[in-house]
Parts: C-alpha cells; sequence; structure tokens
RNA sequence: AGGCGGGUAGCUCAGUGGUAGAGCGUCGGCCUUACAAGCCGGUGGUCGCAGGUUCGAAUCCCGUCCCGCCUACCA
C-alpha cells in the first residue's frame, strides 16, 4: 500500500536549486541519517569511507568538490545498499602551511613568532583555527557531504595526539625510528627540514660558471678549472674530482689545490661515479655538506663535511670573508671575488633543476643535520606485499606499478620538523646521563632513566604526515580497543587524487599493517586532477581558478576572475579566464546558479581513467538542464499519479510498453550499480541520463500521455502504478549522484508506506527491481523505429509538425501486423497520423507515397501535394548508397578467405541474416526510387 | 634519463577482437497545455603514422612521431 496524495503544489514552473538545496541539510542532520550504528546487534556490513582531511587552512576548491563529490556518492550509495556506513571526517592541522599562515599575519603586525616565544604563538594559532579554521567544512555541507560530522576529528585533538606519540614510542622502542645526522633538504625560510616529497623541483635558467683552482706550489703550481651553477658553495669544497680514465687530468691525481679564500689544501681525488668527463670542465668541486651526490663521493673518500650556512640560509664563519651574507648575495660575491683574483674563467646559461620547498616555494639547501627519521624498509615490505596479493586493490590498477616502484625505492623518512605548530615529538634529553627519554606522555618530570630531573624536551614537532598517517585507526580510538576501532578498522575504501598517494597513502598502508596488524582498507581508489578546460592546471598566475561555490550559487564574470586573479586588472583576468574556458564565451555575463546537483552529476560523469579531468561550464549548464527535466518530468507526472500504490515489488504490467518500461528500469540498476562497484561512476551517469531521459521522458511519458487521456480505467491504472514505480526508483538510483533534487521530489511522489524518513535511508533498486521481459524490449524496439523513420520522412518532407497524415505499414509476417496493430495507439500519437492502416506486403503502393523501411517493415507515408519528387529521389539514393555500402562491406567479410571456416558460427549466422536484410531493404529501396519517379 | 598515461566526430571524452558511440556544438523544422533549460529530424570520424598477428584490429604485438604527468638527475 501507498501514500496516495501527491504534492504537485507549490512545484516551481522550472527546477531552481537554491530554494531545493537550503531545506535539505538541515533535515538530515535533525533526522541523524549520516551516522552509524554501534549497536551490538547490527550485524550489517559496515563501509567505511576515511575522509582524505583538508588542511585546516583550506577552503573549498573544485579538486575539493571532486573528490567529496565521489566520495559522497560512495557513501551514499553504500547506505542505501544495506551497508552500516561511516564516512568519517576530520580536518588537518596542517604544520607547515597553517604555521606559514599565521606568521604571515604577524609580520603584518611587525613582529616575529619568536617575539612571541612559543607558548603564546601557539595560543595565536589555536585562535586563528577557532576563528577562521575549519570553514570549509560549512562548504561541505554546501556539497551534501553525508558524512557523521559529531564522529569529526581534528589531528590536534588530545585523543589523536595520544596515539600520535603512541605511535612513535612503539616505532622507536622497535628500533624503526632513530635519531641521525644526515644530509636533508632545508628549507630556509620556514626554517624547518623537509621531506623529500615536500620539495618541488622546476627547470629553470640559471648559469654554469668556471673558475680556477690554483695548484699547490708545492705539487707544482699551475691550475684547475671547475664548472659549477652555484659558486658559493666553494667555500664548503673539500675536494675537486676528475675522472680517473681522463687523460687531461691523469698528471693532476692526487695533487693538492689551494683554496682561493679560506686556508685550506683540496685534493683532486678521482671518482668514475660522479664524474662524466663530457660535462663542463670535466672536474668537479665536491661539497659533501651541501650536495646529495657529492655528500656520497665523499663518503666513499672519506672526505671532511663543511657545513658553510646558518639555519636562515646566511654564510656562517666556515664562509670566510663571506660570512653573514646571504646566499645568493654570497654567490655574487664570490663570483666577483673569484674575477679579482683572476681565477674566473667565464660563464654560459645553463637550464637547470631547481629545488623548491611546495609550501614557501624558496629555493631549498641540502644541509647536514640532525634529525628524526622512520626506517622505512621493513615497513615498506609488508606494504607491498598487501597491494601484490590483492589484499588492498588500487583502482585504476595503472597505479600499482608506480605505487609499487615508490615503495620499493623507498627511502627513510625524516619525520622532524623545526616548526612549533604539531605534534610535539615525545623525546626528552637528559642533561645527566644523555639518556633520551621517549614515552607516551605530554609532559615529563624527570629521566626514565636516572630520574634526574634535568631534562628537556626535543623541541621539534613531527611531519604533518606521520599524524595523518594514524588516519583510519587513530579515529577510532586506538591504541584503546575501542568498539568504533573494532567495527570500523579496517576501512572499505580510501579514495583520494593521486597526487597524494605516496604522502598519504602509502603511509596509512604502512601504519595501518604495521600497528593492526592488516591494511587500512580493501580499495585504493585514486581519481583524477580537475584541470582548467584547455588541460591546464589551476592556479592563480593563470587566472583559471573556478571557485565551485560560484558555480553552485552562481556568480558574475566579474566576480569569478577577481577571484581566479587576484590583483590583476579586470581586463587581463577576464581575457585569461575566457581563454582557460572557452565554453564561457556564450554563457553571458556569468555563471547562473547550476546547483551542487549539477555539480555533483558533472563530477561523476568524467571518467577516472584519464588522469585530468578538464572542467566545463557548459557540462555543469547542461547537467543543470537535466535536473530541470527530471523536475519537470515529475511536475508533469504528479496530477496522474493520485491514488497510485508503490510498493517495494513491482506493480504488475499487462502491456508491451509498461513491459518495456520495467524492463527498461531493471536494466539500468545494473548499470549503475556495476559502475559504481567499478569506481566509474562516468558509466552510472550516462546510463542513467539515457535512461531518464531517452528513454522515461522521451518515449514513457510521451505514450502515457494518450492513455491518460483515454477512458481506459483498467490500462490508466497499471500505467499509473507503473510510472508512478519507476519515477520513485529513478530517484532512489540518481540519489547518490544528486542527493537534494531526489529528495525534495521524493517527498512528494507515492512510496511505499513504510518509507524511512529520507530517500538516502530507502534501499538502492537492483536489477531485480522488476521483470525483465525481453520480447517486450526487442517488439517496442521495433515500433520505435517504425515511429522514427515515419518522422524522419515528416522532418524531411516538412510536413508541419501539427500536420496529421496517413500512413500504411506493410510486413509479410501475421505476428508483426499484429505487433503494429496493437501498438497502433503509440504509431498515431507519435506520429500524427490520421490513418493508419497495416496490411500485408505485396500490395500495389499508394500513388504518391514515401516509402521507407525500419525494423523490415515497409513503412509508407502518402503526401499528396506536399512532395517535392527531387528531394525524394535523393532521399531515396542516400539511402540507397548507404545501404550498398554496407551490403558490399557484408558480402566481403562473409567472402573473405578463412571466414566461413575460422569463425565462429554465431557470427557467420548473424552477418548471414544481416546480408539477407540489407538485401531485402535494398529491394523496398528500389521500390521506393520508383514510387518516387512516380511523383515527378 | 627512466616510468606511466594519452592521441577516436568541430570540442570534451566513452568504447580491450565481430560492419564506430555519447554530451556539447552545428544545420533544418516546431512555442505539440511537463520542460524553448524543451521537442522532432539531419549533418559529421580512412579511430596519430607505419608495420605485424588474426578469417576479422580503434581494440593485441613491434616500431615511430607528438602531448601530458610522475620519479631521478650533470656538477
Amino acid at each position: 500500500m501507498s501514500q496516495t496524495d501527491t504534492h504537485a503544489d507549490g512545484l516551481a514552473k522550472a527546477f531552481e536549486p537554491e530554494t531545493v538545496e537550503q531545506r535539505w541539510y538541515a533535515y538530515w542532520e535533525e533526522h541523524n541519517v549520516f551516522a552509524p550504528s554501534l549497536e551490538e546487534g547490527d550485524d550489517r556490513p559496515t563501509y567505511v569511507l576515511p575522509m582524505p582531511l583538508p588542511n585546516v587552512t583550506g577552503s573549498l576548491h573544485m579538486g575539493h568538490a571532486m573528490m567529496c563529490t565521489l566520495e559522497d556518492v560512495l557513501t551514499r550509495y553504500h547506505r542505501m545498499r544495506g551497508y552500516n556506513t561511516l564516512y568519517q571526517p576530520g580536518i588537518d592541522h596542517a604544520g607547515i602551511a597553517t604555521q606559514v599562515v599565521v606568521e604571515r599575519q604577524l609580520r603584518r603586525d611587525g613582529i616575529s613568532r619568536h617575539d612571541l616565544g612559543r607558548e603564546a604563538f601557539l595560543e595565536k594559532v589555536w585562535a586563528w583555527k577557532e576563528k577562521s579554521g575549519g570553514r570549509i567544512v560549512e562548504q561541505q555541507k554546501v556539497l551534501g557531504l553525508s558524512a557523521d560530522w559529531s564522529r569529526s576529528v581534528f589531528t590536534m585533538d588530545d585523543g589523536y595526539a595520544r596515539a600520535v606519540r603512541e605511535a612513535f614510542v612503539r616505532l622507536y622502542e622497535e628500533g624503526l625510528i632513530y635519531r641521525a645526522e644526515r644530509l636533508i633538504y632545508w628549507d630556509c625560510q620556514a626554517k624547518t627540514v623537509l621531506s623529500n616529497l615536500e620539495v618541488e623541483s622546476e627547470e629553470e635558467n640559471g648559469e654554469l660558471f668556471e673558475f680556477a683552482y690554483p695548484i699547490s706550489e708545492a705539487d707544482g703550481g699551475g691550475e684547475l678549472v671547475v664548472a659549477t651553477t652555484r659558486p658559493e658553495t666553494m667555500l664548503g669544497d673539500t675536494a675537486v674530482a676528475v675522472h680517473p680514465d681522463d687523460d687531461r687530468y691523469k698528471h693532476l691525481h692526487g695533487k693538492k689545490l689551494q683554496h682561493p679564500f679560506v686556508d685550506r689544501l683540496v685534493p683532486v681525488i678521482t671518482d668514475a661515479i660522479l664524474v662524466d668527463p663530457e660535462f663542463g670542465t670535466g672536474a668537479v668541486k665536491v661539497t659533501p655538506a651541501h650536495d646529495f651526490n657529492d655528500f656520497e663521493t665523499g663518503q666513499r673518500h672519506d672526505l671532511p663535511l663543511i657545513n658553510i650556512l646558518d639555519l636562515d640560509g646566511k654564510l656562517n664563519e666556515e664562509g670566510g670573508p663571506f660570512a653573514g651574507l646571504d646566499r645568493f648575495e654570497a654567490r655574487k660575491a664570490v663570483k666577483k671575488a673569484l674575477k679579482d683574483k683572476g681565477l674566473a674563467r667565464g660563464s654560459k646559461n645553463h637550464r637547470l633543476m631547481i629545488p623548491r620547498s611546495d609550501r614557501t616555494k624558496t629555493v631549498v639547501e641540502p644541509m647536514l643535520s640532525t634529525q628524526w627519521f622512520v626506517k622505512t624498509k621493513p615497513l615498506a615490505e609488508p606494504a607491498l606485499e598487501a597491494v601484490r596479493t590483492g589484499k588492498t586493490k588500487i583502482i585504476p590498477e595503472e597505479w600499482t606499478k608506480t605505487y609499487e616502484h615508490w615503495m620499493t625505492n623507498i627511502l627513510d623518512w625524516c619525520i622532524s620538523r623545526q616548526l612549533w605548530w604539531g605534534h610535539r615529538i615525545p623525546a626528552w634529553f637528559c642533561s645527566d646521563c644523555d639518556h633520551i627519554s621517549v614515552i607516551n606522555v605530554e609532559t615529563l618530570e624527570a629521566c626514565t632513566k636516572c630520574g634526574s630531573k634535568d631534562i628537556k624536551q626535543d623541541e621539534d614537532v613531527l611531519d604533518t604526515w606521520f599524524s595523518s598517517g594514524l588516519w583510519p585507526f587513530g579515529t577510532q580510538g586506538w591504541p584503546d580497543e575501542t568498539p568504533e576501532l573494532k567495527r570500523f578498522y579496517p576501512a572499505s575504501d580510501l579514495e583520494t587524487g593521486y597526487d597524494i598517494l605516496f604522502f598519504w597513502v602509502a603511509r596509512m598502508m604502512m601504519m595501518g599493517i604495521h600497528f593492526m596488524g592488516e591494511p587500512p582498507f580493501k580499495r585504493i581508489l585514486l581519481h583524477p586532477l580537475v584541470v582548467d578546460e584547455t588541460g591546464k592546471k589551476m592556479s592563480k598566475v593563470l587566472g583559471n581558478v573556478i571557485d565551485p561555490l560560484d558555480l553552485i550559487h552562481g556568480a558574475d564574470f566579474e566576480t569569478v576572475v577577481t577571484k581566479a586573479m587576484p590583483g590583476a586588472s579586470l581586463e587581463e583576468a577576464m581575457k585569461k579566464f575566457k581563454k582557460s574556458y572557452p565554453s564561457t564565451a556564450k554563457m553571458g555575463k556569468g555563471f547562473d546558479a547550476y546547483g551542487t546537483d549539477a555539480v555533483r552529476w558533472t563530477m561523476c560523469s568524467y571518467s577516472t581513467l584519464t588522469k585530468r579531468v578538464p572542467l566545463s561550464p557548459k557540462r555543469i549548464e547542461s547537467n543543470r538542464f537535466f535536473c530541470n527535466k527530471i523536475w519537470n518530468a515529475t511536475r508533469f507526472a504528479l496530477p496522474y499519479l493520485e491514488g497510485a500504490t508503490v510498493s517495494e515489488a513491482a506493480p504488475p504490467a499487462t502491456t508491451r510498453i509498461n513491459k518495456w518500461m520495467l524492463t527498461r528500469l531493471s536494466r539500468v540498476c545494473e548499470t549503475a550499480i556495476a559502475g559504481v562497484d567499478a569506481f566509474r561512476f562516468d558509466e552510472s551517469t550516462i546510463g542513467l541520463y539515457r535512461f531518464f531521459w531517452g528513454e522515461l521522458c522521451d518515449w514513457y511519458l510521451e505514450l502515457c500521455k494518450p492513455v491518460f487521456a483515454g477512458d481506459d480505467e483498467a490500462l490508466k491504472s497499471e500505467t499509473r502504478n507503473v510510472l508512478a514505480f519507476c519515477l520513485e526508483r529513478s530517484l532512489r538510483l540518481m540519489h547518490p549522484f544528486m542527493p537534494f533534487i531526489t529528495e525534495e521530489l521524493w517527498h512528494r511522489l507515492p512510496r511505499p508506506d513504510d518509507s524511512p524518513v529520507s530517500i538516502s535511508l530507502a534501499s538502492y533498486p537492483e536489477a531485480g527491481v522488476a521483470p525483465r521481459d525481453e520480447a517486450a524490449e526487442q517488439e517496442m524496439d521495433a515500433v520505435m523505429a517504425v515511429i522514427g523513420a515515419v518522422r524522419t520522412v515528416r522532418s524531411e518532407r516538412e510536413v508541419h509538425p501539427g500536420a496529421t497524415i496517413h500512413v500504411v505499414l506493410r510486413h509479410p509476417e501475421e505476428a508483426t501486423r499484429e505487433l503494429l496493430t496493437a501498438e497502433r495507439m503509440a504509431i498515431e500519437t507519435l506520429c500524427k497520423t490520421d490513418q493508419l492502416e497495416v496490411q500485408p506486403s505485396g500490395a500495389d503502393r499508394p500513388a504518391g507515397a514515401a516509402l521507407t523501411v525500419a525494423a523490415g517493415v515497409e513503412v509508407l507515408v502518402l503526401l499528396k501535394g506536399v512532395v517535392d519528387a527531387e528531394k525524394e529521389a535523393a532521399r531515396v539514393e542516400r539511402e540507397i548508397n548507404k545501404t550498398e555500402k554496407n551490403i558490399a562491406a557484408l558480402e566481403k567479410k562473409l567472402s573473405a578467405k578463412g571466414f566461413a571456416e575460422r569463425a565462429p558460427a554465431e557470427v557467420v549466422a548473424e552477418t548471414k541474416e544481416q546480408l539477407v536484410e540489407m538485401k531485402e531493404r535494398r529491394r523496398l529501396l528500389d521500390e521506393a526510387k520508383a514510387l518516387a519517379a512516380e511523383l515527378a
């Protein structure tokens, strides 16, 4: 049984996303539809999706929109499929990013964090976090995310902090965390070490500068010319290397060079690994403390390491006369000094890779420093194994290779950072016994070894990715064995952009397996990068950044481009923007309010197989039209649905059209489900789009019209129920993709009596939703083909759409004639005929008729007076050409050597059948040609 | 340098062995009382190039040319 009242009242003539979307989020929260259950007796399978935690500094961008949409689709879909579902939200404290933001604010007031001191500075950061942090959550709600916000975790929460310390302590005790002096990347602006992942290298213009090292007098004098891109590092040189086989320098092996600026003799060494005799002068200055290759060379030759830089990038006392200069000043000064000494030997332009901090964008310096490291090899092994054995699947699969490659060549991970904002390293140094106490407490009173109170905690904090690496279990109460941990670990899927595969996903895999004994998720789903319409990355420089909220709420282009390119002139910004999004050329003054549903649907309609998604505003617009279509289809149907019965079972259907409709519904369920399960939402959305628009609206609704206008009450009742059922199930099918409009319309449609409070708690329709009738499907295909043929003739003959025509259909088989007769109401309505005759083949053709063929049926359209003989002849000629081409292709295929013998029997049979059909068609077209000639 | 991915209709992209598809665009006709944000119809591709395997290749293999991304790196 069902609710019989429908609610067409107040349904606006067009879909207005603003008014619809506003009311439902609060409704969902009020009815708590997003929360999973922890009840003992609840034995539904769980579906857990950890949200890739946005930075506390973040605000919603197109990448989030894509990611959040895909994840919410997964979440809503599984919830509807009967899973106990948790979409775990949270926010990352984002160490460097946040500290940089707050420091920038302080600088505006003329103070540095050091002026404030650590404690006061952290208070400022917390204050900032309370005020401006987490704005993104509100924006995520606009997107409709069905996350359980009551479980949201901030990575600096006490409980999470405890988990972070615990992980550190355990790894330390297991010998997997160690402290050592290593060559690391140093960010001179943020004054912290960076892991190699946080460094981005890009090719830039530079110069290759050559200068001469004088050979010491004791070794006979003369000079050796070296080439360098960083002349200032020569102050830290402890050798010059040449290739052992290089004849030019053989006489210099083992000789000493006099350093021009400091009192140091530098040996000439031979090294076949470092030196490429073809490059530069074939002689390489070696600076082991400031270059990774030189460092290794130094290890091989036991060279001293001389650190010449302070932490802020200025030269230290080792810089001799250049001490105190900034590194870039020093470069100029060293070059000048070399020139003055007559040692400069010229320079040439040179393209080279410059490593920069991905946060501060400053050039990073390789530097020698004592830091904390994670020994990664033992952690990487099982993480590799999990993917190799398929315990965790990476989708799309092609990323598996990338993952393997990285995991196999993984370097130890530097996890300490010289920042203030973050998880303080739980290590205390004892001044009395030198012991390092590593223990999971917030504050420690005394050394755990000797009891001395003279201890000092490590000043550094942990890499943000260390804490986020614990996300799948750190959010569930670990290290305690909570009910949440038991139920929600491991997670089901991890969905994210491929750009953080190493940063985050790989680390979660390592940590999850290590601490929990099994991989943190069953599937890793990686989506593409959202780029502009021409394929370029979104950036402020290019002025092609689009705020997803502007697409949802609407915005004029002036607003949009001002945001996209702050500081640029309006004209310039507009020009760049329009170039980046050609489809906006015809969009008037700005983006309309397309609404969340249209944006979400669009995000889902791109293939996840590619690496980049070129965002097309036009596409979003057309998907809003689709929303409008859904809206109006429902608005049209509602008045006819009074008294309809909708239940969990499909309504009985006796007519071919209704059977056909239910069959198509069943098929689209399969398509939608297969798409989501395979992480191919594009296939789901395309299938649903075609079903709803191309079949339900274009055909079924049109076919319902004569039924509802007629007086066959039994037929009306059956049709009403089928229509109501198909609409209600369509909304459910589309709900994960477009939650708002489906919820709105669902509440207005007849639906089962025991329906839940929200469509998001209704079950997701599956293939068994309705019986399939393949005969009905095939027969309707034929009927639709016939209708299409008549319409084509009408259109090409320029028959006014309002005019009625006389149609004769002929077929040799009784069964087909019965079919056409039975569906005459459909044909008459959709072809606008005033006279429809179904006849056996063979009779004489009426004069003045156009003849065409569809599904083997001769279709005669009587067009006395309106027919242009020439046009008709041309049309027939075109058809004949096409048919003959087909016949030729089929005959060629059939007669090809080996086809009959080697091809599967059914393919041969099918081809023969097609040929027979084509030949019959050809024969009828000849008659059509004769008819056309009669007209003349 | 290595790895990965891509080159299919004017544009953006689906399509992993059986005579090429969608959306948008374009062209023609319609304000047919759900929707002009709409309806009906048409147009449009030798699937980057060259070989090979196969009865049959957009699809599998080899080569080649472009484009993109990632990793590493010449001082």
